[in-house]
DNA sequence: CCTTGATAGCTAATCGTTTCGCTAAGTCTG
DNA sequence: CAGACTTAGCGAAACGATTAGCTATCAAGG
């Protein structure tokens, strides 16, 4: 690979000639300035980032760690993020923590390592896991999950309206013997859809029951053998909530296990869907998010901090769900309520 | 941020000393080790690796360059590429060329100025439109598609093999009149798809007919308005073999909307879907491939390249599509044929 | 004609590591 | 005990860019 010094040494110039045409930085005589191009030319000299990147302590990477790579919504963000990461001008840096704290903590230090100058995080853990440092000296903005106490931008969907829109809508069918299958507690987002639904059931002076409400992984293999259980019994509720789209899947393919139909026999709503999203039959009845939106805002949010090095306040932008209705909900026929 | 000398100033040696603490590089008495990793503990001293990359020129950075992150085969490459890469001890660097040649071209420059150790490409050009130079120096595997004349490694499917079992697979079934839809003409894997199916035909003295081959691009739109099209005309097929899965889903959403049904009225079979793997109904006859065995032996070779700096025979490994029976398809009953 | 100001381009310091070559102290060996 | 080996640890030179500060050169003004 060619340097600045060959370059230089072709063009009978300086390398600091070199470098202010590279950058436009400073005034180049058009003669030089000719010299110097044909140079890089003819070389087919490339910068080298280590070296820049050294020297002005950038790198020109953004990171961005999801929570797992195998769900289609989280997919979908990476196809945001590139595109938002590349038409900025930084390469995105992807991982993965497949919803492990450990596995997070070292994604955390080798990003701090890599010296991104920015970093897209989709927490795992609860928010007592964080120490503050790690967050410290490198631009962050949490996307779809928020810590508790943590200081860094946040982008966020309302969690509790979208349980609330969904379960609503539900209750608005007839339903009302009403479960749910959703993920891990601690998680403000499978809290958030959760309460939302118990609020909406207590607006019209309803509780869930307690069997009836199945928290586990955010994954289709979790959500199948909890439906399963639950469906198996003979109070089983007449209407899901589902907090995820992945989970969809597998409540879908457990009733269809158990012999029940849906919507014929338990109609689904759920949140967040991308599965499938043009195959999934019935289709689903499901809060959307505006998935593109929320990571190029998260990304504007980023860029902003890693370039005015100003300490704005806090960020926290919050986007409503919409509800999408499909094919899995049916009005309770009045004698099975 | 804590540099090496801040650390080597606390514990009282030389920044050799921590550097040789740091890499295990040297043997060092019990003694100063223990004063360095005390030092580095307290300092949280991280190294910053744009200084070590430009030392050692390298820079523990891995990029892939898939052709289209919408498509859930592409993300399911992502998704086993960045444990592979993480667990070779690299990171891994994504872009997306979106099947445009330009964006390519920008993306390998971009991949070169990074100084990124190797890189895994899903080569979205035409062999010709490819300079030697633009591989040249840094370890390159391409990956499900190959580019004829070109001397990197390849990890491949063998594309004709799976046209010939999903078309061979309709033709035990009876079908005689079969279509295709697929992928551009210039790309191997749908070129291969369609030679298998042409010679699957051609063994039992058959031929498709000239309309009802449709070729365009990799999408689901695409395939929706091509399989629209050729589905509307009386003598249409009586079955589909279409070159990918997203394809499939637009195929089967334009028979439901000419008022068919799948697999009644017409039977599909594809290749490579992974597209709505749980939900889509019917589900997909397809040949599948073995992405995550075909990802890792693409990391295992390339990291091989990269570390060993020998220059081994160039290697390409292809990889055999399984076929998966599902609901898409029924004997043709013998009235219609 | 000398001073001043402007400015094109150069020299050299710098970023934070790794690593080559050296020093000095210790250990054998005859 | 002197000379020959070892070896722990140090000093300083890279790596390839950017950039502050300097040096010529030249034009204009008095």
């Amino acid at each position: 690979m060619a340097t600045i010094k060959d370059v230089a040494r072709k063009a009978g110039v300086s390398t600091a000639t070199v470098s202010a045409v590279m950058n436009d930085s400073a005034f180049v005589s058009p003669e030089l300035r000719a010299r110097v191009v044909t140079a890089i030319r003819e070389l087919r000299y490339e910068p080298s980032l280590a070296a820049r990147n050294l020297r002005r302590s950038r790198s020109q990477l953004i990171a961005l760690a999801v929570a797992d790579l195998s769900n289609p919504f989280y997919a979908r963000i990476v196809w945001s993020a590139e595109a938002a990461v590349a038409a900025w001008g930084y390469s995105l840096v992807l991982f993965n923590s497949d919803e492990k704290p450990d596995t997070e903590r070292r994604i955390l230090s080798r990003i701090r390592t890599l010296g991104c100058d920015g970093m897209v995080l989709v927490p795992v853990g609860a928010a007592n896991q964080y120490q503050p440092h790690e967050f410290e000296g490198i631009a962050t903005v949490l996307l779809g999950r928020s810590i508790k106490g943590n200081s860094a931008d946040t982008v966020t969907i309302d969690n509790w309206a979208a349980g609330r829109q969904a379960v609503d809508y539900l209750l608005d069918l007839g339903h009302r013997r009403i479960g749910s299958v959703t993920g891990p507690m601690q998680l403000s987002t499978s809290k958030g859809r959760l309460d939302g639904m118990i609020d909406a059931m207590a607006a019209r002076g309803l509780a869930p029951q307690p069997g009836h409400i199945r928290s586990g992984e955010f994954r289709e293999e979790a959500a199948y053998s909890v439906a399963r259980d639950m469906m198996g019994s003979p109070d089983r509720p007449t209407a899901i909530y589902v907090a995820n789209g992945v989970m969809a899947i597998g409540v879908m393919r457990a009733i269809a296990d158990l012999g029940l139909r849906c919507p014929q026999d338990v109609s689904i709503a759920s949140t967040d869907t991308v599965a499938g999203a043009g195959g999934l039959k019935p289709r689903l009845t499901r809060t959307e998010h505006p998935i593109a939106d929320m990571t190029n805002e998260a990304l504007r949010l980023l860029v902003d901090r890693i370039e005015e090095r100003g300490s704005e306040p806090v960020r926290n932008i919050v986007f409503q769900p919409a509800l999408i209705v499909g094919e899995s909900c049916r009005p309770l026929r009045a004698d099975a309520g």
